[in-house]
This record gives structure tokens, sequence and C-alpha cells, in this order.
DNA sequence: CTCTGATCTTCCACAAGTGACAGGTCAGAA
DNA sequence: TTCTGACCTGTCACTTGTGGAAGATCAGAG
């Protein structure tokens, strides 16, 4: 329910309507929880029908504007402060290094390569975004900072642990 | 399809049964792609389906022992070397952190301070598999010795970023 | 004024993950 | 010998995620 969870939170720094949410979203909790378009508006409708959420406002193109509740706020908090995390691990990347002794050696140390490659230009995609943003508008960016500094540590760590791992796939090669 | 191929893969290690696997699956690649039993029961089926394993003995107890065929072995390959992965990054535990604002300020201090707390905690778990595993029985326990190293450093990380984020939430409230 | 592109919502089919139940057999201990 | 626990597989209901189609309205460019 950690969708619900983050729409709650966006809503709760400020309402919008799901194409609102949807944006807001994109850019900053689908760094750490990805949502389709589909879902998003599925979920508000469920959270309206829960009275989490309510339309305040009907404008045009039948675009609803929703708010939080009191209710709303109150499963929020619960969530942050009761709930421990689920500590999702899944990582097809890492995975993929269980088996590397399965092909090639120029093909596994290729691969560790590309997962260098690929955390170093992500690493470099979020220090464009820390860059760019004004981090002290709202609430909602001072933390979000706070969260991107998670990512960006991550990432400095994995690709040092790839460039370790090629390391170690040479040694092991040649002795 | 990731549970797909993280059987493939063990079976491309050792043969063996399903019950057998849901064993070897639970202590190694649990830890990067979790699964259930009921999962891998019916994914087995399904890549036996497929052509990608085979059933080679059956046994008591109704247990079927599966082996990787060629067309399974060409499929891990294929997914190793072709197949970018999809760096699933669903992360529960950072999501909430952009919302701390909405609960009390001793409340979101706690919530980091369990957090550097649920690390640490599974970084010593982590110590002790390393401890406690002999490295150099099978290529999949070499290779998995690169896999584990890759969650010690990202432990390390994500303790270090939780400790910095409680001080930014002190200087932030005390200015 | 027409056309294009951005805004805005809903619905659907399918895949994958979760959790629990249901069933059966064998080895060895009491 | 009976019982317990380990072994072993299967199915079902439900939720969540993925991807896409469909349809409508509005703003502004040409």
């Amino acid at each position: 329910m950690s969708l619900r969870h983050g729409l709650l939170g966006l809503l709760a720094d400020q309402p919008g309507s799901g194409w609102d949410l949807l944006k807001r979203f994109d850019s900053t909790l689908a760094f750490v929880w990805p949502a389709t378009q589909s879902q998003l508006y599925t979920e508000l409708n469920r959270m309206a029908n829960d009275g989490l959420v309510e339309v305040t406002a009907q404008g045009a193109r039948n675009r609803k504007e929703y708010a939080i509740t009191p209710s709303g706020r109150d499963e929020l908090s619960h969530w942050i402060t009761d709930v421990t995390p689920e500590r999702n691990r899944r990582n097809d990347a890492v995975l993929r290094v269980f088996f590397l002794w399965a092909v090639a050696p120029h093909e596994a140390r290729g691969y560790l390569e590309r997962e260098a490659e690929a955390y170093k230009t992500f690493h470099e995609l979020l220090e464009q975004v820390k860059a760019s943003t004004n981090w002290n508008e709202t609430e909602l960016d001072r933390y979000g900072r706070i969260a991107l500094e998670n990512g960006l540590r991550a990432l400095t760590a994995y690709e040092d642990w790839a460039r370790w791992a090629i390391t170690q796939l040479d040694t092991h090669s040649t002795r």
C-alpha cells in the first residue's frame, strides 16, 4: 500500500488533481516508488472511497481536485511511525551477479563494467537534480533533499562495488 | 521474469527438486529476490512446460528432480548478457523520508534512528553469513561472495546516510 | 477557424507477488 | 507401533503492478 501513502503525502503537502499528482510523483517519489498512470488514478478513486481524500472541486475537462482529509492525515502518520518498512530489496542487477560464472569471462567483465557505468550515469542525473532544484520551497522539498542524498550515497557505493567486483574477477581468473 | 532466471541459475549450478531449490533459494538469492514457495513451484512447472528445465527423476514423496536443459542455459546467458536489468528501486523506507515533516519532530528522529539500527542489524547478519560460509565450494558460492559484498557496502552507506539525516533534522530544527 | 498538442480521466487484460490451505509420504524417536 | 517432524508438491483467492486503449476537453499556433 505504499503508493497509497505516497499519494497521501503529496496531498498533505498540497492538493491537486490526478494529472497534477502524476507529474509531481514522477519527478520525486517515482525514484523510490515507481507507479503507472493507471495505478495512480485507480488508487485515488479507492482512497476517495475509503475517505482518506476528498474531491474538493470539479474543474474543466472532468478534472477533479483532491485534498487530504483528517482521516487521511491520520493514516499517513500512522504509516510513518507505526508501520515498519517492508524493505523491499528486489534487485535483478545483483541477482545476475550470482550467475556470472555461467557466461564467458569477457561477458562477465562487460556486464560489471556496464553496471558501473549505469550507476555513474544515474549518479550524475541525481547530481543534476540536486543542482537544479530549490530545496527550500516546501517541506516536501526539504525532506526530498534528504531522500536524494540516500540515492547519491547508495549509487556511490554501488559504483565502487562494481569496480571492486571487476578486480575480483580479474584476480580470480589469473591465479 | 527474474524468479525464472534465478531458478535457472541455481539449476545450472546443480540439479534439484523444488523443495531443494527452495532451501538454496532462501539462503542466497532471496536476499535480492524474495519469492514464496507457491511461486517457486508454479514457476518450475511453467519452465518445464517451456522446455527450459526437465524432470530427470521422480523420487519418493512425489519428489521431482529438475535439471536445466540446453535451451535453459541459453536463456540464462541471454538474460545475463543481453537483457538490461530493470533496476527495481522500490524502497518504502526512503519513501517515508519524504514525509517526515508530517509527523512530530521526535517521531521523525525516532524513525531515522530505527532505520539506522535496522541497517546495522542487517549488516551484522550479513557479516555473520560472510564469516560462516565457505566461499570456495562452487562457482555459485564464489560469485555469491561478490553479491554479498554489494549488500555489505550498500548497508554501510545506508546506515551512514541515516545518521547523517538525523544531524540534518537537528540542525534544521534549531536554526 | 481549424488543427495540434497538452490536459484529464476511466477501463481492461494480463502478469507477478502474497498468503494460506490442502494434501501426501517417509525416517526415526518414544 | 504410533507419533512427530521433516520432506514434497499443488491450488486458490486476492492484491498489486504493467501496459495500453479509449475518449473527451481546452489553449494556443498558424
